[in-house]
DNA sequence: GGATGTGAACTATTTCACAGCC
DNA sequence: GGCTGTGAAATAGTTCACATCC
């Protein structure tokens, strides 16, 4: 088990290796990723050494192994299956972000309450009624829920979900949601980020460090 | 200065505060605080003390005295001018999400480099050009800029609204930007999110604690 | 000389636990 | 009895610093 932010940076290190390997480039060394991940050459060299990623003095790290040895440590072994419900601007966005991006992580079922919506087919994806959610995704069998619906929603879609056997939620909507032990729920609060940023942009430097 | 997380659940804390003033509950407990949140009760005892909010034994925080504290640590006096950069799904889930919603954060411009999205009024805001950046941003005085673009956009989108005097920046493109000292960042990566919900999801309870 | 790997030190954040109050 | 306010302890996360290697 790795710390919660190791995982989250290992992935971006994955990214980065992907990039570079897709221009041929052998060998990184951890300043590099550093400086392409927004972190520090030592922060770098410890999520490696916990994720059992290692490499020489003379030319770095491997990047064909680097993204190997991510890859076994972050992927599930017949790929991350990820469904989204709430078909609304936000849920478009991540259906279009993730659509063919990614062998390993897909978006193999979206759903929406408005009849609007459902049967037809939003980016690549066909838009399902909510009663199919719990045979579609326990048929399928989705790893992490993508909740994307409005706050007054959220705990019926996690309900939802939850029947299913999902055990990972990332949540975006403005609700806390409940769930039993054992079950990971990642919270992105949109509003307190903006209000995070807004506070911190005004008092960068202003005051003893 | 209060502590990143500290400010991140001040706003969820008011954001409650504000739902239960609604339907004009005057006090509230940490542990009720704490269930609605997300946190526990002695990490909302914590946060109140060094937002500097004070509560009784008896009958717990007065909601309206938590508010009135929440808004002065967190607000800027003239209210917080945000820009967004990026009208594409992403960008439009925000203006729909924040228009009309709070009079102290306002989605005061939104811009775009596609002449097919310049001029028109989306989510009602109207799009700009991008080379109307600079200016606008300057003359509204904006303080955030939420960045929304593709990731090949971003450092150019960043280094436009540095010029313009922006002094914090929430990024959502799957890039790491650059900016000099003082000026914050909060990036957040929905790939690294979601490839960590299902990390998590799949070993809960499966290892040892 | 400049890199990795890593114990140790440090910083940040959360939780415990209890005195004091109603 | 149950709650607040808060030192103190515990835990999580980051950075330092240096032996070691190429």
């Amino acid at each position: 088990m790795v710390a919660h932010r190791t995982i989250e940076r290992l992935s971006v290190y994955r990214r980065i290796g992907t990039l570079m390997h897709g221009k041929g480039t052998m060998h990184v060394f951890s300043h590099e990723l550093a400086a392409r991940s927004g972190s520090t050459a030592a922060q770098v060299r410890r999520d490696l050494m916990l994720a059992g990623i290692t490499g020489s003095p003379a030319k770095g790290y491997l990047v064909s192994a680097l993204i190997a040895r991510v890859n076994a440590v972050l992927d599930h072994p017949e790929g991350l299956q990820v469904a989204l419900i709430g078909v609304g601007n936000l849920g478009r966005a991540f259906l279009a972000y993730f659509l063919g991006r990614k062998a390993n992580l897909n978006i193999v079922a979206a759903f929406d309450a408005d009849p609007a919506k459902v049967g037809r087919v939003i980016q690549g994806c066909r838009c399902l009624p909510m009663q199919d959610l719990v045979p579609t995704c326990r048929s399928l069998g989705v790893h992490v829920g993508l909740v994307t619906v409005p706050a007054d929603q959220a705990q019926a879609v996690t309900d939802a979900l939850l029947e299913a056997g999902v055990r990972g939620i990332l949540n975006f909507a403005p609700a806390k949601i409940r769930v039993p032990e054992g079950v990971f729920v990642e919270h992105v609060d949109i509003t307190a980020l903006v209000e995070k940023v807004g506070y911190f942009a005004a008092r960068q430097n202003k005051e003893t460090p």
